[in-house]
DNA sequence: GTCTATACGCGGATAGAC
DNA sequence: GTCTATCCGCGTATAGAC
C-alpha cells in the first residue's frame, strides 16, 4: 500500500476531526496539529475550509459506496443485505455513542449553519436511501420501496441520537433486534402477497 | 401581563439563535442585536457563554415541564397523551424541518464539543422519557413502560434528522400514522394481555 | 442597569522565502 | 511542497464611565 499524499492526510484528519468535534469547532489548527504539517501549508492544497469540507464530503461518499457495493456483491440475499446496514449499529457502536452518526449529525450541523455545502452532505443520506430502496424491490416491495428505506433510515438515525445522548448499549441492542424482527414482517408480509397475487 | 426583564429577553433571544444556528455559531453580538442591548451589558446579567446556555436548558426544562403537565391534565386517557407527544412532530413540523429537534439537536452538539453542560441538556430528554414511561405504565404495560418510552423517544427523534435532511412532509406524516399505528398496537397487546390475567 | 472602550487570543487567509 | 511571518476580523471577556 502506497503511502499517503499530504492532501489524502488532511482529507482523512479532518473527516476525523469533523465527525468528533463538528465541522465549525474544528480548526486548521487542529488540522494541521494532527496532520504534523504548518497551517500555511494548507492554502497549496486547498483554497478555504469549506474546499476542506466539501473534500471530506466526497471521500465519505466514496468511502460508502465502496461499502454498499461490496455488501451488494457478499450479500446473499436482499435480507441479509438490509441486515448489514442495520448491523452498523452494533459494530460502530463505540463511536456512534461517543459521537453520534456521522451523517445525521453533520446534515443536522450544516442545516444549522445553512451551509452551502448541505446539499452535498444530504447525498450520503440519498446513498443510503438508494440501495436500500433497490434491496427492498429486490423483496418484493416494489410499491413501498422508497418508504420503507426512509423508514429504516430514520429508525437508525434515531437510535443513534439516542444512543448518543445515553450511552446505552441495552438499549441499542433492543432496538436491533425490533429491527431485525420488523423486517421479518416485512419480508412475511411480501411472501404472502406473492403467493396470494399467485407468483 | 408584565414585561420580560432583560435578563428573560435574553434567554428567549438565545433560545432561539442557539435552536437555529447552534450554540457555538451563537455569538453575543447576534443575541445582543437580537434583544437591542450591547454586548456590554451582558456580564451584568451572566458570568459567561456557558452561564447563558446553562439558563437557556432550565428555561427549556421548565417550559417542557409545564407542557407535560398540562397535557397530564388534561388528556382524556394515557393514549390520548402519548399522541399529543407523537403530535409534536405535525405541530413543530415547520421548525422541525427548517432546524431539526430542539432538544436532539442541542445533545448532539453539546456532545461533539464535549460540553460540560450536555449533562444538563439530556435532562430534556429525561423528562420526556419519565413522563412517557408514567403513560406506558398507566397503559399496563409497568414491565416494558421504559422502553417503550425510549423507543418512542428514538422514533420521532429519526423522523426529525429525516425531516430536517430531506424536508419531506409527507414523509413525516407518514411515520405518525405509524407510530399511531404502533400505539394502536401496544395498546390492543395489553388489553389482550389483562384478560389473559383476568383482570 | 446599561453603555463605550478596549484587551487579547484565535479564527481563516495571504505573501513570500526556502 | 512546505515553511514562517503576518494580516485582519471576530470571538469572549473586562474596566470603568454614565
Amino acid at each position: 500500500m502506497r503511502n499517503k499524499t499530504t492532501r489524502e492526510q488532511i482529507v482523512d484528519a479532518a473527516d476525523q476531526l469533523i465527525y468528533r468535534q463538528g465541522f465549525e469547532h474544528t480548526s486548521f489548527a487542529h488540522i494541521a496539529n494532527a496532520v504534523g504539517i504548518s497551517r500555511g501549508n494548507f492554502y497549496y492544497h486547498f483554497k478555504s475550509k469549506d474546499d476542506i469540507l466539501d473534500a471530506v464530503i466526497n471521500a465519505r461518499l466514496a468511502d460508502r459506496q465502496t461499502m454498499l457495493a461490496r455488501w451488494e456483491a457478499e450479500g446473499t440475499s436482499p435480507l441479509a443485505r438490509i441486515r448489514n446496514f442495520i448491523d452498523i449499529l452494533t459494530v460502530n457502536g463505540e463511536k456512534i455513542k461517543r459521537y453520534g452518526c456521522p451523517i445525521g449529525t453533520l446534515s443536522s450541523e450544516l442545516a444549522k449553519l445553512n451551509h452551502s455545502a448541505q446539499r452535498q452532505a444530504n447525498r450520503l443520506f440519498t446513498l443510503f436511501r438508494t440501495w436500500l430502496r433497490r434491496q427492498f424491490v429486490a423483496l418484493g416491495r416494489e410499491t413501498d420501496a422508497d418508504a420503507l428505506a426512509l423508514h429504516l433510515l430514520a429508525r437508525s438515525q434515531g437510535v443513534a441520537t439516542m444512543a448518543n445522548a445515553f450511552q446505552d448499549d441495552a438499549f441499542v441492542q433492543q432496538e436491533v433486534r425490533q429491527m431485525y424482527e420488523w423486517l421479518d414482517t416485512i419480508s412475511a408480509n411480501t411472501m404472502v402477497h406473492q403467493s396470494k397475487s399467485g407468483n
